[in-house]
DNA sequence: ATGCTTGCAAAACTTTTGCATCGTA
DNA sequence: TACGATGCAAAAGTTTTGCAAGCAT
């Protein structure tokens, strides 16, 4: 599942080899992208008992171990995936909430040049790119041209709170956390 | 101070200025990359009465007028600023804490690359790009090359927890908020 | 006067911590 | 047996919400 025989590594550092260490290690490569709470979830499938803290735990563990990452897809929970996989950068859409996944080496020229400029060693799987995804840029163009011309919408005169589907949310499928 | 006159922008909509909400613009126009709770303590000082979701509620309102916007440069609190100045990206060194800002510029053939290669409007400002600072990737070289040759030194045996200072908080001045 | 806004208090959430108990090594 | 790991409960921190009172318009 992972690289070399983490179990192994686990033990020689001193600590210990637990049902709970491996299903949420198996949660984390089974789901992806998902969140602390997800992953509860999904080890609960197998052992009811286990706690949220344990997972909390256990995941800062496993990332110090070197066996799971976490990324920022949005201002809600992190998402942690295994280590040696995922090795994408997700661009996540500001209107319908989608994530694209795309290689890192699209952006090895974009990397190359803040080492250049900055001397900074980017990372840029860590935190999503934010923007708009093809087919909401069209929608949004098309919703403009339709109603009058240009001016993004105002739509009536006020009450017009909680404008579109905002995302900024987590990535896909679960429970939205806010607008 | 920002675009237009938003004060009758606001009333045209149906909404009503009051001091707290002159407050909160004037504290994001002058303290930068604030989070809500440092707004609150500028607002204090001049108006000590006004309570912490009064300026979530104004903060969600400027955004929604065009007024502010806000960004993610690290796993903890939005940081906002006004919408029509700060346009630069941020990149933020995970072991330092530091935050580089940048021109958009910058990324301009890289924003260019994701338009062409997926149809992706990107917005570089929104989330923070992780990296490792020059200054601390140099530290770490020094210190690898000191210690052993490589490796990414590994400590004693056991209880290396916590390793650097793993930043990823906010960005620069206030209370760090975890490890 | 009308009804948008505010302050306050409480709720909703997420993440962290203390501690007695459990179980791996 | 020893000590690291877990479950539970409570704490801590952030953001949201319901409501009566306050105040722009």
């Amino acid at each position: 599942m992972a690289t070399t025989d983490w179990k192994s590594d686990l033990r020689e550092r001193g600590y210990r080899l637990t049902p709970q260490r491996q299903l949420v290690l198996e949660a984390v490569d089974h789901l992806e992208h998902a969140t602390p709470d997800e992953i509860l979830t999904e080890v609960r499938r197998t052992a009811s008992g286990v706690n949220i803290s344990t997972v909390y735990r256990t995941l800062e563990l496993l990332e110090e171990l070197g066996l799971v990452s976490h990324a920022h897809l949005g201002h809600g929970a992190p998402t942690y995936h295994l280590a040696d996989r995922h090795h994408h950068i997700h661009m996540v859409c500001r209107d319908c909430t989608d994530v694209i996944e795309a290689d890192v080496s699209v952006a090895d020229a974009f990397t190359r040049q803040l080492r250049a400029d900055f001397g900074f060693d980017t990372d840029l799987k860590h935190f999503a790119i934010f923007g708009q995804c093809a087919s909401c840029s069209a929608r949004q163009r098309a919703g403009e041209t339709a109603q009058l011309g240009g001016e993004a919408g105002q739509l009536g005169g006020k009450a017009a709170r909680r404008g579109g589907d905002d995302a900024e949310n987590r990535s896909g499928e679960g429970r939205a956390r806010r607008s």
